[in-house]
DNA sequence: ATACTATAACTGACCGGTCAGTCATGTATT
DNA sequence: AATACATGACTGACCGGTCAGTTATAGTAT
């Protein structure tokens, strides 16, 4: 047996937490490795024996977040709604995950910006992006096929739908006096969807 | 009489254009002052001679292209127009104006995490996005008067339009070849155009 | 024309603070 | 004793910013 118990689960963990608060509150850059290792508690060369290097720490919190959002796309549900009542729970949903990740929405930023210069960052949203993709084309589709909706192009309707998410978000990061997310996502996309319903 | 010409202007304006590129190609932090100065043809020193730090150069970038911006955005025209033709000849402009801006785009992401932990940040940012709601909802507002539009709060679709123009950028990051930026907010915005006019 | 002067424009070696990453040493558990 | 876990002082590369010195040019004097 161990001489000591394998603490390697809960360490990694808890410099994640750690690590996932100080690259919000400095950015990546001005976050220093002393400041992850007194928020955890350790030292920092604890730190590097579970994580080989700074980036290997943003990489992981990156993966943790992206698997997060993958889990909650992955649960479809809803294929005896109307579509458009599949569509407003899908945007409930979201709204739910956006709302969670608040608190790490300046490290997404910077992220996007990485995306820029980073083929693996490009991917991971790109495959986010097909995901999404991937859930709500269907249901649309499926909102035309029963005659709820006119004959619109599903696509470019999800497009709009996304472009709605993200965009909200967006406009909440400008002026979150101005923007209440949760409402006005749910207006827009009321809006959306009013435009593209066959009238009664 | 000066014994030599003022080259003040023309110099300010080479080194942030040659800073804009090194900052979009490299980001804030990892672009080095040697880099810019190598680009400029000019020496390090110099830079300092008329910007007196990195940080008063991301900041003289960031005032240039609000100040584009905001220029574009205060060039109100067409109340003889159709409140929907109104609002697509806005849209047109938007789209002129993100084309005109993509080479900027990864320093503006990384702008928006900065928002999070700088007060002037946020204040232009507020400032923009105001002067923005300042234009789109009279336009919408006097849609609803003429009875083009539906009884909608025009405050509301004016946020889901610019959640759609925004967004569909952020869209066209996370994955540029499923998304056509200009075909895509046009589609977007006619969408939701259709959504609140009144059937004729 | 030529030489001289004043000064704006420019240069680049250098300084000093910073911080990711290392490692010799120590401690707790079995 | 053996092993896993933990420490924090230390190192050295890095880079923003400085400044003593150099160069170019417009005007002036000869």
């Amino acid at each position: 047996m161990s001489p000591r118990p394998n603490v390697s689960d809960e360490r990694k963990a808890q410099i994640l937490n750690a690590a996932e608060q100080v690259f919000n509150k400095k950015g990546f850059d001005l976050a220093r490795m002393d400041d992850i290792a007194d928020k955890t508690g350790l030292s920092k060369g604890t730190l590097y024996l579970y994580f080989k290097s700074k980036d290997d720490l943003i990489i992981a919190i990156l993966e943790r977040i992206f698997q997060g959002v993958f889990r909650q796309l992955e649960r479809r549900e809803g294929d005896e709604l109307s579509a458009t009542e599949a569509v407003s729970q899908f945007t409930e949903a979201a709204i739910r995950d956006y709302k969670r990740m608040l608190h790490i929405i300046p490290v997404a930023y910077e992220f996007l910006a990485l995306a820029f210069r980073n083929k693996t960052v490009q991917k991971a949203l790109k495959q986010y992006f097909r995901h999404y993709m991937d859930v709500l084309v269907p249901m649309i589709q499926r909102g035309i096929d029963s005659g709820e909706f006119r004959q619109v192009d599903p696509q470019e309707v999800a497009i709009a739908a996304g472009a709605i998410y993200e965009g909200t978000v967006l406009l909440w990061v400008y002026d979150s006096t101005l923007i209440d997310m949760e409402r006005h996502i749910r207006s827009s996309i009321r809006l959306l969807l009013e435009g593209i319903q066959v009238p009664a």
